[in-house]
Parts: C-alpha cells; sequence; structure tokens
RNA sequence: GACCCCAUCGUCUAGUGGCCUAGGACACAGGGUUUUCAUCCCUGCAACACGGGUUCGACUCCCGUUGGGGUCGCCA
C-alpha cells in the first residue's frame, strides 16, 4: 500500500520430517529479514497431508528453530485447522467458472480443480531472480480441493499467505517453477501478489540439491554432533548470502545489520561441512573455558563419575580447547584423563612403543615419576630434561614413548601438563602395563584401529 | 524429454563497463613456532565454462553453445 506497511514474511515447512540444513536456511533468511526490516514472522505448518504430517515433526521443527534461535511473532498457525477457509474460496472459484470439479473419484469428496488459461504468459517479479516468464500452455490445471477434502499445496499457500497479509516470499528455488500456477490463483481471487524471493538451494557435495544421501541434513544431527548455535548460524548465513565486505566471523546482530535480500546470490551454495567445523572451531577457541565445560560436561557425563574427575574437568577442558572443532570431540580428545583403562592406537604403538630400547626409556622415566615428590609441570619438566641429558638421547625418543604408554595415541596435550592431568599413580600403573604389553607383544586396542 | 533456473579459484564468495596482472575465507601444499597434535605466523597453489556480438574498453551488457541443477503428484 505504501512505505509504512508493516513486512511480513512467512515460514512455513511441512511437518513431515526434521528440520533439514536447507528449511532452517530458508528460515533463517526470512528472520534475518524481518528482523533487519523490522518487520514480523509468521510460522505456518502446512499439514494438509495428514497422512504424511506428524506432530513428532512439528515438535522436531520447533526444537530446531528454538536451538537456531529462529523466533516469530505469528502462529503457528496449522492448516489443517483451516480447511473450511480454503474450501469456501475453492467454491467461490468454482461460482465464478473458473474452476471445475473433477469427475474422476478418489475419495469422498469431489476434488475441485482451477482451469488454467490455454495460452498466455505469467511473468513473476522475483527479487533475486529479476524477472521470470512462464508460458500457460505448459502449465496443467491446478487442484485445489483433494479428493479427501484437503487443501492442495499451491491453493492453501495462496490463501493462507494472503489472509495472513505475507509481504515476502522468501522460499526455496525448488518452489520457482509453483509460482506462476500461484500467481494464476492470486489474481482469480482477487489477491494482492506479494513479493517473491526464491533462494537458491544448498546443494551437497556433488553439486545436486542436499540430501540424506550426502550424509546428515537435520539441524538436529549438527546440535548433537557439538556444533554451537551461533557458529552454525553464521555458517549457514554465508551460504548463499554474503555481506559484502570480508567479514567471516559475525555476530547475529552483525549479520542482521547486514542482511539483505539483493545480496543473496542465484547460484546454489555446496554445504561445507570443512568451513562450518573452521568456524566453529574458531568460536570455540574464543568461549570462556567455564562455558566450554558446560557445553562439553553432557558428552563426558559417564567418565566424570568420580570426585578426582569432576576436579581435573576443567583443567582437562582447557587443555584441548584450542584442539576441538565440536564439542562432541572432546569424548576422543580427553577419554584418556578420566578413563580407568586405557585403549591403544595400532599405529601409535607400532611406531613409538615398538621399537628397540623403549622399555629401557620407559624404566628410567618410570623411575622418574615415582621418584617425583613435587608432582608439578616445573618439576616433572625439570626431571625430564636430567634424565634426557644423562641418558643423551633426544626429547621425542623420550617422550613419545610416554605419551603413547599413558594415553594410548600420538596426539595429545602437552606431555607434561598431561601427565600431571593423568595423575601418578595412574601414570605409573600405565607405564608398567605399557611395558608388560611391549613384553608380551599384546596391547589393548581401541575398538577399530 | 518438456519447462524453468544457474555458471568467478576444489569450496563459500567479493566484483554491478575501465579501480582486476580478479580480492578475502575454507580446503590443500610447503615453511616457522611446539616434545606430538592443535593453535598461531609466513609462503604457495588455484578461477572469470566456451563462442559470437555491443563498446574506445568487457568478469561485468546481449545472443548462442556446453555443462550443472530444479520442477513436471488429488506431496509440500
Amino acid at each position: 500500500m505504501n512505505d509504512t506497511t508493516i513486512v511480513k514474511a512467512r515460514f512455513a515447512p511441512a511437518p513431515t520430517g526434521y528440520l533439514h540444513v536447507g528449511g532452517a536456511r530458508t528460515a533463517l533468511f526470512n528472520w534475518l529479514y524481518v528482523r533487519r526490516n523490522k518487520g514480523k514472522l509468521v510460522l505456518r505448518i502446512e499439514d494438509t497431508d495428514a497422512v504424511r504430517s506428524t506432530e513428532e515433526s512439528t515438535k522436531a521443527i520447533f526444537e530446531s528453530l528454538k536451538w537456531l534461535g529462529i523466533d516469530w511473532d505469528e502462529g503457528p498457525f496449522f492448516q489443517s485447522g483451516r480447511k473450511e477457509i480454503y474450501r469456501k474460496h475453492a467454491e467461490d472459484l468454482l461460482a465464478k467458472g473458473l474452476a471445475y470439479e473433477s469427475d474422476e473419484v478418489k475419495g469422498n469428496h469431489k476434488a475441485i480443480i482451477f482451469k488454467v488459461p490455454e495460452s498466455g504468459k505469467v511473468a513473476i517479479q522475483d527479487i533475486i531472480h529479476d524477472k521470470v516468464e512462464f508460458d500457460c500452455s505448459f502449465i496443467k490445471d491446478i487442484v485445489l480441493m483433494k479428493s479427501d477434502g484437503t487443501a492442495a499445496y499451491n491453493f492453501a499457500c495462496v490463501v493462507d499467505d494472503c489472509l495472513m497479509g505475507i509481504t515476502h516470499v522468501i522460499r526455496g528455488d525448488d518452489h520457482l517453477s509453483n509460482t506462476p500456477k500461484q500467481l494464476l490463483l492470486y489474481k482469480a481471487l482477487g489477491f494482492k501478489v506479494p513479493q517473491f524471493a526464491h533462494v537458491p538451494l544448498i546443494l551437497g557435495p556433488d553439486a545436486s540439491r542436499l540430501s540424506k544421501r550426502h550424509g546428515a541434513t537435520s539441524v538436529e544431527h549438527y546440535r548433537k554432533e557439538g556444533y554451537l548455535d551461533k557458529a552454525f548460524v553464521n555458517f549457514l548465513s554465508l551460504l548463499g548470502w554474503a555481506p559484502g565486505d570480508d567479514r567471516e566471523k559475525m555476530s547475529i546482530d552483525e549479520i542482521i545489520e547486514a542482511f539483505s535480500l539483493d545480496r543473496i546470490g542465484k547460484k546454489g551454495a555446496i554445504f561445507d561441512l570443512k568451513k562450518l567445523q573452521w568456524l566453529n572451531g574458531v568460536y570455540i577457541r574464543e568461549m570462556d573455558v567455564k562455558e566450554l565445560c558446560s557445553y562439553c560436561r553432557g558428552y563426558l557425563e559417564s567418565l566424570l563419575d568420580t570426585e578426582e574427575n569432576k576436579q581435573k574437568y576443567e583443567f582437562v577442558i582447557a587443555l584441548v580447547q584450542e584442539r576441538l572443532k565440536t564439542f562432541a570431540e572432546v569424548v576422543p580428545l580427553t577419554k584418556f584423563f578420566f578413563a580407568k583403562e586405557i585403549k591403544y592406537g595400532r599405529k601409535a604403538v607400532k611406531k613409538y612403543l615398538l621399537k628397540d630400547g623403549v622399555l629401557d626409556v620407559l624404566d628410567k622415566v618410570l623411575s622418574v615419576i615415582e621418584d617425583a615428590d613435587d608432582f608439578s609441570i616445573e618439576n616433572l619438566e625439570k626431571a625430564f630434561v636430567a634424565l634426557k641429558e644423562s641418558l643423551n638421547v633426544s626429547n621425542a625418543k623420550l617422550i613419545h614413548p610416554v605419551r603413547v604408554s599413558i594415553t594410548g595415541i600420538a596426539a595429545s596435550p602437552p606431555i607434561f601438563e598431561t601427565i600431571v592431568a593423568v595423575g601418578k599413580d595412574a601414570c605409573i600403573k600405565r607405564i608398567k602395563d605399557a611395558m608388560s604389553f611391549i613384553k608380551s607383544g599384546e596391547f589393548p586396542y581401541e575398538l577399530g584401529e
């Protein structure tokens, strides 16, 4: 109507599964757009297909949206409860002679079908794609009401978008070919046409539409894997959109501030897991240790069973903070700090323990550790330096076998910190165990190693 | 197959006719720091799909070709 018309967008998922990352980005773009323009977001659940829609999916979608920090101003509205509204408008079109009833009987009702003109063109003015034209001769008649009495997608969508006052329809590219049909319906119903913005799809590594066969596609999966909500949203916002300067890590407020539909690209964007991991790592490194501790706790719950383990928890988390890409990785990176028994990595054992002279070195190290009354990082380091000099060997010769003996793996936080965190008694036991494993040649290897 | 969309480094992108010998980030490679890994720092690699126009001048505009994708349900 005029400049003061408030912007209103909507996110309209079908509750037929978990929230997919593609849907999440669509929701995010809608949300960013209304927040940027002080508008309103409507959440509408498109559950006209009673067979495929489930309450469980609806719940899952709500939870994922909540995790992403996407909130809405109106709704949720459920299309399943609006049958009569759709029916009324369908009958209107019937009365006007623009639609007809199907004689093909499939259910208890007669389907109502919109008659598409034989010729003519329908032009869409899209914010992202500009003008797109379709020829009516290629468009089939449109089902308005299905013979089960429920409204079909294209119809319910148009009626709702109009009745709910949607000014901007921001949705996936895959709907572009539905749009001419919807445009025809808008005109037949005498509705005002909203602005359209068809955002390109998120693609899998092979450049086809991202789907289950490419691996994990649910938002929930990424939450469980230990990605931070802010990092995930940051990453998603950069898929198909860019602020125009060189910023990569951006806060939600910065993204909102910089967001605009005309900066969205036309090209599909491949979901780059490596970049997500990198960005998540950036967020983790900048995190306060205590905060990181709370994010990681759930993954280690079963190991934090003793007072001693609980006590060293924060110290251990601090040791791996800069090594973490996701919270879930905290398990393989730290379990040896807490576990009673450790498992060994085959390669690490072969490379560092099954070598000449290792038994001798471990025996000497064992004495050093046993004799260390002051079990501090500094003191241990001093003792090791002394040992190294008396044996006339390199640091590496000393440290690698010790690391593998007490952690089971070849990469860990700095050795003295690690020794201290594992604890004197456990270190002594593990070195002794390692020595006997070397002698017997039989190690308790990590499963799959 | 028909209709529609798209096309800058491997990936995400900047670029809206001269500022481009095309910029940044991820990834990758090499080097430095480190006892290992990671971090951090440095360096390198690497792109305007192709062919025609338009123009004094095209990555930027137009046409075509090729390639990729999407849609063709009484699913959404």
